[in-house]
DNA sequence: TCAATGTGGACTATAATAGTCCACATAGAG
DNA sequence: CTCTATGTGGACTATTATAGTCCACATTGA
């Protein structure tokens, strides 16, 4: 059973390499090899944080990646939801499947209260933690 | 992004409908039918609740199934890591991959953390608590 | 105009989950 | 002792999600 995939942390590494990067842009090739992600993917992964705004792109030459907000203003919940879709303890909660036992469902409310407190813990972690946490000592960071 | 997979949500509705049922062996028929679970699948399911120690089987005709605990004594962490294995927040922690930059991995701590408080909600809240929720007039429980 | 870069979409590969099938073992009833 | 109702075990298929690749194209700076 897992909760975070590997798209997803993904994506976090490479919004903490741009935190340690401010001011530049920076290219995807550099942040695949910094943090160990195959190209290709990383590149799809740096689109779908664009279009969630999360970062801003520029073509060309000279072109790259950089953060579109505060690393103080990016928080791990946004980030997760965007990339695996919005957390969920099970389909009841995604609308999918239409579950005709939902209206007395006793699990749901058990379901609901785990949610929040996942989401509330994942709402209360920013980028700024995180990059903090990588100054006093941690990785990814990758080969800093 | 889900958490609980049908398999454990049909494994729990299976629980409760034989904690509702005690003191006879109740067929997988049964439990397929008034849980609406289909019920070549529910085998299985029983097979492993079976093999996990949860659920007693009766072989033969008039056989079929019982909880072998009482229901204090089950949580939901323990059948749901019977079912889809150990809660992992991502494959670090499931020892896979060999991440070598676990050592210093920033997110290592804060996952961890989360996976705390999950494991720690989730034991607390057992089959007797489910099914007194459905005598107040909840579901599954299924078609009583 | 060329080279370095991101974009978008289609595509493949792999793995996990969900679900099925069938031959077999066991126990009770007649 | 045999028939029938039941659970067991394993192999199998189907479906879906995730991971990862490829290629033609758009953009920008030199």
């Amino acid at each position: 059973m897992e909760i975070i995939r590997r798209n997803t942390e993904y994506s976090i590494r490479a919004l903490v390499h741009l935190a340690l990067n401010p001011g530049r842009e920076v290219t995807a090739a550099e942040i695949a090899e910094a943090q160990e992600i195959p190209l290709v993917y990383l590149q799809k992964i740096l689109q779908k944080l664009t279009r969630g705004g999360f970062v801003g792109a520029q073509r060309g030459a000279h072109g790259g990646f950089y953060l579109a907000k505060d690393p103080e203003d990016i928080n791990l919940l946004e980030v997760i939801e965007l990339m695996q879709g919005k957390l969920a303890i099970n389909k009841c909660f995604l609308g999918k499947d239409g579950c005709n036992r939902a209206p007395k469902c006793v699990l749901k409310n058990n379901w609901l209260q785990l949610e929040q407190r996942i989401a509330g813990f994942l709402s209360q972690i920013t980028l700024l933690d995180l990059v903090e946490q990588v100054r006093e000592g941690g990785l990814p960071g990758g080969g800093e």
